[in-house]
DNA sequence: CAAAGCATGTCAACATGACTGACCAAAAAG
DNA sequence: CTTTTTGGTCAGTCATGTTGACATGCTTTG
């Protein structure tokens, strides 16, 4: 019969290519989150904590106000599930010595020991697709997913993402 | 021999690559789906409907089973969604022939034309992505995502998606 | 300095879209 | 013909998003 191997992309990729696509990136995120999920209902946590988490992680000293440019949501969802992680344990907050409105959010060691264990998890994920791809996949995947980032936010991927001034 | 780094990656990504890997995905999926998202809003959707009215769009005549299958959801859940969709007039209902107590789902114009646009939107966005990243990129791209994808879905992109056998 | 305005974060009320449990109807199994 | 399984619905709850009103503290200005 015809061709089966619809994963080549000939040229500026017709309909049905970009259709897979768009399926793709649907069950890739479904089953990619899932892992961690599964994880963070034993804690009774969700997605946002996971979020918020990660962040607080990569970004120790981080503002509240941040963290809400990076999640794109409100400050009153946020502030939920923050305070949660707070009274729990995983986060602490502390004024800012410049700016006392502040709360600076930090890990816990609690708090960092989930951290890594979600991040661990996840990224045994990614490791594992890339390994399968080979080398040279992870490339095009990186960079295709750079193209669909808002231009505000590709600056994070081409510095370096540390940077906690004064506090 | 034996040693253990001899399994032929260059680098087996760092953690640092695979950080930004997770954030990635997150930030890509983030403004992917706000796209769409925008255009859900002025018809009082929300991205459970988009997904419903994609792969009602898709796989016309799917039972509501089958398509709890794919999106992994209840069927609680999809029958609230489900339920608006038909009432607005974006999807009908024909009950099976060989099984009266199926409800087989299939867009009407109207949904049709919002699929398209949708659709239409999102592959706008991929497209261009891939467009940046060059051709070669989007193999890579594909093929990774597919790692992530549980077995069980990997059949929807190694042949044809089409099957809508019995009625 | 005091008042105005802006920034940071919180509290209250509400909407969406997940979930579980109880249920009905039709088909399949015995 | 009963019982079990399958396909789908109704009611209620939970998680997590939203907007609006607000307290506090920093900053600017008369």
């Amino acid at each position: 019969m015809t061709d089966q191997k619809v994963l080549t992309a000939p040229h500026p990729l017709g309909q049905e290519e970009l259709r897979q696509s768009i399926e793709l990136l649907f069950f890739a995120y479904r089953d990619f989150t899932a892992e961690a999920d599964a994880i963070l209902a034993e804690y009774g946590f969700g997605r946002a904590h996971h979020r918020v988490i990660y962040f607080v992680g990569r970004h120790a000293g981080i503002t509240v106000s941040d963290l809400l440019d990076i999640l794109r949501i409100t400050k009153q969802s946020l502030g939920r599930v923050l305070g949660q992680l707070v009274l729990d344990g995983f986060i602490v907050q502390r004024p800012g010595l410049r700016d006392r409105r502040q709360r600076l959010l930090e890990l816990t060691e609690k708090g960092a020991a989930l951290e890594r264990r979600l991040t661990g998890r996840q990224a045994d994920s990614i490791a594992r697709a890339c390994a399968e791809a080979g080398p040279h996949a992870v490339d095009g995947f990186r960079s295709v997913l750079l193209g669909l980032v808002h231009d505000g936010d590709r600056v994070r991927f081409t510095r370096r993402p540390e940077r906690n001034g004064g506090e």
